[in-house]
DNA sequence: TTGAAAGCGCTAACAA
DNA sequence: TTGTTAGCGCTTTCAA
């Protein structure tokens, strides 16, 4: 393939005028310029980008690392962290880590190799934990007293709207379907129902909560679950932490002959699409996914580029969306 | 941060030696190697592999190329690139195209200056299309007569068995939810529909056939029109070209009061997780996606490193899975 | 087994 | 405005 010595020679010109005629084009004169463009066409040349990166000392491409890149929230923000990096001349390696320490490590080492010039971690920190040191790294969707900065709503806040939501047409045993108990996002929802239960005064019961890994196979479990409890233990409305889960849930207590929301009330947690077309339609709390991958991948440009991590994390609106999966119990809501 | 150098003069060794104690430690004493290893540590040594690749002219990158990654089957087919890529050492590009020529062409661009090394096209090529000139490329789930290699299944046979299927039981009005009309998957599916009409001696009625562009909203669409229509010329059963179509039009179907089976029978194809999940469950054609991603990206590595183009496609089997989205229609087939 | 030195393709001082 | 030249970090001949 031609290379940039090659277009020199046909130009009749130095690599240097090449070179700059090519990024720089007004530092060139207009009949040295004509001469390189016919050269260019005629050698059929195309830059080489590694040369130019290695050269720079910049890769000019950023580290997504997704727990699960099936999972539809995360495809969502990817797509906006792609939309926003290619704007800038960035491109995006993927790291799907299936919530694997190891596999995280390994794509880690693209960055400390300078294969990415920098992470946006799509899966939670935790308030201890360090990120890579020395290495620019930004969250999305991720929690508070995260390690870096982070573009996320107040998960708190938002489970708390949910669940008071559910309190507020009457509903006093709500169960939930959380994350693993050591998840970040699980800790903070489940801390924002607990808020909802005690400013209503009522008491949380244990059996009430089940722990899943997000998927709709966990949900599905975690609805026989409380399929099988008996009539008066059982919630008349379940807080499940994402949608996949709220439509696995589904699935279980329809199976087990259970009406929604006539014999129980479900609601989710991501307003992924699936959600509005789901049989009934399932309440959520809308997460701005398109605008945290922008906010994020604009900051870790940003930081690239040599400008400080902003100081604070930047705090996004979330919505309850109200859908028919929800509705007031149709018995007597306490024993 | 260090570089070669550093490591050698703190080991007192050449910089070539300390490059050979890493890529082929065996030849290199091991007294020298000890030492080398001392001084890797010490100096917190990363070899810069923007330097290496630039070097060996390769980038040891795959781009993929996906018209929509929130498509749940395209991520499921990226899952298992990434996965085989990263075993043989390479990673994963993402280009995202949203159906746009323009994003794909910029897209390319990273190949042709050596950002990576080649593509996985996941939109079917057309027939007649080149891929880009002296690219590697190869296409996973695709369709036949491609430009290039490709790991698929037989489309029009999938289709066939599926609405062959759908006659056994009694329809005859069998509506179709495609793509865009020149769509190779559409064009291919299409044609599997008509041979099984055309066995079963039915003839095809053009109001039967609603275009979409594969997404929830665009079976929603074609939903309310087949509701829409008179009941004497409604079909009976609906063959979408996706899950996601088919997920779409069932909300619709049941807006309008429908129901499903009894009303219309669902078929889709892809069989995504959320084809099981919905309610009711959804009949579709299952595409082994994680195989097709991996022969795809392990020829696509095969053809970086020197070796020629497989000659044929991967033909890889279908299956029909029946679930409760289809049963017989409840009145006379046909007028 | 090791070292010296050239060079991958490009950019950027510096000089003219 | 243009050319000369050095060098980014690494690998790889070639010699010793």
């Amino acid at each position: 393939m031609a290379n940039i010595r090659e277009v020199s020679r046909i130009a009749g010109v130095s690599t240097a005028t090449v070179s700059r005629a090519l990024s720089t084009p007004d530092k060139v004169s207009k009949k040295t310029l004509a001469k390189v463009e016919q050269a260019v066409a005629q050698a059929g040349y195309r830059p080489n980008l590694m040369a130019r990166n290695f050269r720079s000392t910049r890769a000019y491409a950023l580290l997504v690392l997704v727990p699960d890149i099936t999972n539809l929230f995360f495809a969502e923000l990817i797509q906006a962290i792609e939309d926003t990096a290619q704007r800038a001349g960035y491109s995006v390696l993927l790291g799907d880590t299936r919530d694997s320490h190891k596999r995280e490590e390994d794509y880690i080492q693209l960055v400390e190799t300078r294969q990415a010039d920098g992470i946006i971690q799509l899966r939670p920190y935790r308030p201890g934990e360090q990120p890579a040191q020395g290495l620019n790294v930004v969250s999305a969707a991720g929690c508070s007293d995260a390690p870096c900065f982070g573009a996320r709503i107040d998960n708190r806040a938002a489970a708390c709207a949910l669940v008071t939501q559910l309190i507020s047409i009457g509903h006093q045993r709500i169960g939930i379907v959380g994350g693993l108990s050591d998840n970040p996002h699980h800790l903070e929802r489940l801390s924002g129902y607990r808020q909802a239960l005690e400013t209503a005064g009522i008491e949380e019961h244990a059996n009430l909560l089940q722990e899943g890994d997000f998927t709709l196979g966990a949900g599905y479990q975690a609805g026989q679950y409380f399929a099988a409890l008996p009539h008066e233990q059982r919630p008349t409305a379940l807080f499940c932490m994402n949608d996949d889960m709220a439509l696995g849930a589904m699935r279980a207590l329809r199976e087990a002959g259970l009406s929604i929301p006539g014999d129980m009330s479900i609601a989710g947690f991501d307003n992924c699409e699936y959600a509005r077309y789901a049989n009934p339609p399932l309440t959520t709390i809308a997460q701005p996914a398109r605008e945290m991958g922008q906010a994020a991948a604009e900051t870790l440009i940003s930081m690239i580029e040599g400008n400080p991590a902003p100081q604070q994390d930047l705090v996004l609106p979330f919505e309850l969306v109200l859908r028919d999966s929800v509705g007031p119990p149709t018995q007597p809501a306490s024993v």
